[in-house]
DNA sequence: CATGAACGAGTGAGCGCTAACATCCAGGGG
DNA sequence: CCCCTGGATGTTAGCGCTCACTCGTTCATG
């Protein structure tokens, strides 16, 4: 900082005694037009308009933060992913939350651990970030987030349904039941799964409403396909499916592993739907040029997202928090991938 | 703020000056401690980082970006999709800058028009961002750009090849060469083309690219399918193609429209890569699942990132403006979409 | 032993804004 | 005709930090 010459103050950026000076008020009632502060006589609020737009005057966000305490910046903690549930709810999130007037800063993790989301949930902290979303689909994140002090709203995505905490997540278990019903319901005597990571929350609902299902149905629990998200992954599974004739229905956790898994099916000779049915979860937008279009189940991330900006809202105006809860029920997008289950291959009802 | 009462202080967030007190220095010397200001003997040095640890102080970035009049902040510009190539390229810079300190505060815009472009610029500006990206594929994001006063650093990733500006983006043109030029290679007497939507520059270079192959093999240049970048259009595109005999390879502008393409090509009953040869571009994560694996063009989104990075670090720390361009050279991946032509759709050579 | 770098540390001002309080002025009731 | 009320505006202090400068020690040098 130069002190000592005027004129080196000469190109910087106009300040609000610039615009003050100009318009022949205090600073302070230029503050007051900015804020919309009622008490302002109509005349003096054009004039300060005018000098405004005059100067190019743009309120230094810096300062009214550093004189209020409160940031407009929302903090976000993501994964490292191109994953297509997370890519999309940071999307719209982002356009919501700059509807409403929030800076977005995005802090990506490389790993989901304990460590790395309390690294990135402090560096927000450090920013006096208004709020905070963590997008927090397994256990070690969900568990760091438990232990962040609670003076500013956090709000979990995709996090543990069962803690008590401000949560906004997919009704996973409503979708993976929607799926299943729906391969019930066309004939087949079981539905066999192929899931996600095991210590993602979105895989374990999917795998739990499957199987609640199954079960309420009175049909066999078949053995769980273990897979991460990946198409490749999906295609292993369904390598090994191909080759069981039993195996008329497959509910895949995500779009992508039914991507692999109607490759394998494809490769080994198994017609879909003709032989086996699948349905996927995800709704990707290619879901519907897949071979055959896949019938998948579509959560509303865009629903996710808003409703993850209302509750950090009301925790930032100081309702009580730990009261928001919302979850998203997807649905079922019928597409060509299921069918009756190929002769004798049914169930006998 | 409070004032009257200087109990109304005990809640809030330790300031420097608690650390000084609590250290016995002044609050400079804490400053000097935080920026690694090498005149401070270890034995301050180490009573200050107690202080600090004891009180969980945490250094307030708006009143350093206040005193300093500069940010740790940069912005971004994209728009509202979940375009693999977008959506890469924006996590892996997310990741780049955080590893440099820097916090990336993300604004989405819906259309990519001059006037959405500028108000997110102007937004980022507001917030005296250090550094801005604008990922601008298309002319209108591009000439918004160059309308930007210049006393903030700007990088164009994705931007046009032809404007002297800093601009990081993928060798279009290259990469379309290496799909044609292994198309022709195959022995088929030419390529035809699906391309993406017109006013994108990756979608120019790509069929630039691919023109110039063509002719520089002196083959025929066949009339250019148009599509925007979805599975759908490429599904269209690809119904066409599918009933023309002559159609023996096909060159898509990007993976999802090969996927359609694809589908377009099983559904008509012409079969990749026994009838018709198919390549795409931007090796998403599914393509080697698709049916067939496709062979594709990969842009390496993380040296794109890094690179975009280090044009706007390099302006920020005062060098010339206007110097950064780089273009990175993508690379053809193998798989299995592509064969010689069928007997009689290749060329005689 | 005088001299003056060089180092370590402190002081004071100011970044641009908002909150609280102070002030001014017009108009209505006693 | 004075006082009170309340709207419109100005004044002042301070948010937490960095910069430029100052000050006091130490230690090598002649």
């Amino acid at each position: 900082m130069d002190h000592t010459s005027p004129s080196a103050r000469v190109n910087r950026d106009p300040a609000m005694t610039d615009v003050a000076r100009l318009a022949g008020v205090s600073h302070q009632t230029v503050s007051r037009v900015l804020n919309e502060h009622p008490n302002v006589r109509e005349q003096t609020r054009l004039r300060v308009r005018a000098a405004i737009e005059q100067l190019g005057y743009r309120p230094n966000r810096a300062a009214r933060t550093l004189a209020t305490g409160k940031s407009q910046l929302l903090g976000v903690v993501a994964q490292n992913s191109t994953l297509y549930g997370p890519s999309s709810l940071l999307a719209a999130f982002e356009l919501a939350a700059a509807a409403r007037g929030f800076v977005v800063s995005v802090r990506r993790v490389r790993v989901l651990d304990r460590s790395s989301i309390a690294a990135a949930v402090e560096h927000h902290r450090e920013q006096r970030a208004a709020g905070i979303v963590v997008i927090a689909p397994t256990g070690a994140a969900d568990e760091a987030l438990a232990e962040v002090p609670t003076d500013v709203p956090v709000v979990a995505v995709d996090g543990d349904p069962e803690r008590d905490a401000p949560l906004v997540t997919v009704d996973q278990e409503a979708g993976a039941r929607l799926a299943t019903r729906h391969l019930l319901d066309a004939g087949h005597a079981t539905v066999w799964h192929v899931s996600g990571p095991a210590d993602w929350f979105d895989a374990a609902g999917r795998l739990r409403g499957w199987q609640q299902t199954l079960e309420e149905a009175g049909a066999e629990v078949p053995p769980v396909g273990q897979a991460d998200w990946s198409a490749a992954s999906g295609y292993r599974a369904g390598l090994m499916l191909a080759r069981m004739p039993e195996v008329t229905a497959v509910f895949a956790a995500n779009d992508h592993l039914a991507l692999g898994i109607l490759r394998a099916m494809s490769e080994r000779g198994r017609s879909v739907p003709g032989d086996v049915s699948v349905v996927g979860f995800d709704d990707v937008p290619e879901a519907a040029y897949f071979i055959p279009p896949l019938t998948t189940v579509r959560p509303d991330f865009d629903t996710v997202a808003t409703e993850a900006l209302a509750v950090l809202l009301a925790g930032i105006s100081g309702e009580e928090p730990g009261s928001g809860r919302r979850v998203i029920t997807p649905t079922l997008v019928e597409r060509a991938s299921v069918g009756p289950p190929p002769i004798g291959g049914g169930r006998s009802g």
